[in-house]
DNA sequence: CGATTCCTTGAGGCATCTCAAGGCAAGTGG
DNA sequence: CCACTTGCCTTGAGATGCCTCAAGGAATCG
């Protein structure tokens, strides 16, 4: 909470180390190395919008590539800030615990998406990232895109939008958790990750959530019990078909009504 | 709430003017220039951390100086992107409106802090931002700022970690909105504000708050009937005496375990 | 001085939480 | 292969914290 209860004291500059070693404890599979250029998910991460000379160069930056095994953290609150993260494959929860074991997550990343970015702001990440299901992630050393960032303008400007879309989406959470009750907070939830899933290349209709009913709830600012009614009501509405973590939307529109109800 | 039912799109890249002129419609008076170099609010603010050069070269991008009155919004949700904002004087709220007029309030501003870093992912704030009293601001002309940026590292990494900043901040909100209750979180916001009235030089037992009860729930989760009954409730604890929008806090301790008891 | 805005307080209602029980599926060990 | 455990989900019943609706007071302003 010390965002909350702390001042917006400004922090000593943070030095990066000019080589951070690409294997860390948590890294204990050899690294493999990757190139953005060749990568299928460029569209959807990091590169997105760069020309291929900033992509060229991306490439030469060299990432490391780390598998997660379902359930293990790739990094935890407190961790010592060097990477940022690019889901490869697989699906991340981000979130925070408090000292009294609650849990609260803050996002579901997918593949293409990044994670860590809060790191930088004391050189410690603030959140914790736990793979949801095995994954593999591209583990980008910030020190070393920062520096490459210094040679690109439109490499900054890709930077700093994703930061920026990062405080968007929480945003979007906070009116979320702010203002909206339980079916409306669910149906938000579905429709993005239905919309998530698409832009992938998946069924936006039928999906497996790979999150349990007490993360979901955790992330909309729910009971698990309440999340599980929840679900059944839009079965009983004819808006949904629901098997355990087996999701399919029988009425995307009568969902997105259920999410406009208040929001519109 | 376009990040919470929107896939995570990646936009187009977004162009800025080469000059944007520092006279919007917004800005009716004469903009008086500002020099980071001499500002009284230089440690808390944008140029904090940086060395005495880089903050000469700040001073050379000429920030124009506004008033905006009580009530006023300083920038609206959907406005084009062109600056950030920081507080020289006053209080600032910003926050989303809903089509269907429900207000969501997603932070509240003090002397020395930025506003607008959320205008950055798409080209068009997300947010709208309004004086809660009469103020001043400076606008920082974006493009000017990272042109500068890529002319030095440190300036660039101050950037980041102020977007990280609210990054983490903004995790921060949710953990409150997520799972704390009424006396949690009012205990929480008056501790913030009472650690940043002290940074600013202010009592830290003894303020006057620039926002309405409305404006706090909305901030808090909660409607402003609760927000008023939990500070009556604090009263009646001991911890607190209120008057209106005058706070005293008799028992900083107290109060820190009522935000605690969860927290921890 | 009336109109307006903001705050406080009360009473009752309701959405969500809490507590509890049971079902189902997967994993484990005999 | 079966008995047992474990984890996760669903559902019910009752409790409760916050919301809704309503009234009245205090301060501000034209």
């Amino acid at each position: 909470m010390s965002a909350i209860a702390s001042p917006v004291r400004p922090a000593a500059p943070v030095r990066f180390l000019a080589r951070p070693e690409l294997a860390t404890a948590a890294s204990k599979p050899a690294p493999l190395k990757t190139q953005c250029s060749t990568c299928h998910l460029k569209d959807l991460c990091l590169p997105c919008g760069l020309t291929g000379t900033d992509v060229a160069r991306l490439d030469g930056l060299m990432f490391g590539r780390r598998r997660v095994k379902e359930g293990q953290p790739l990094y935890r609150e407190g961790d010592k800030f060097q990477f940022i993260y690019a889901v490869r494959s697989g699906t991340f929860k981000s979130g925070m615990t408090l000292k009294d074991g609650r849990e609260q997550v803050t996002g579901f990343q997918m593949a293409g998406e990044l994670m860590g970015l809060d790191g930088l702001a004391n050189g410690v990440h603030a959140t914790s990232a736990t793979a949801l299901e095995d994954a593999e992630i591209c583990a980008i050393p910030y020190a070393h895109l920062s520096e490459l960032a210094t040679t690109s303008t439109d490499l900054q400007h890709v930077i700093s939008r994703l930061m920026s879309r990062e405080i968007v989406r929480e945003h979007s959470l906070m009116m979320l958790l702010g203002s909206m009750n339980a079916e409306e907070r669910l149906a938000a939830f579905l429709l993005n990750i239905s919309q998530r899933m698409k832009a992938r290349g998946y069924s936006a209709n039928e999906f497996h959530l790979r999150m349990s009913r007490a993360e979901i709830g955790s992330y909309l600012g729910m009971k698990l019990e309440t999340v599980s009614r929840t679900f059944s009501a839009f079965q009983q509405q004819r808006l949904l078909e629901v098997d355990k973590k087996h999701v399919r939307i029988l009425d995307l529109d009568g969902l997105t009504r259920a999410f406009e109800a208040r929001v519109q």
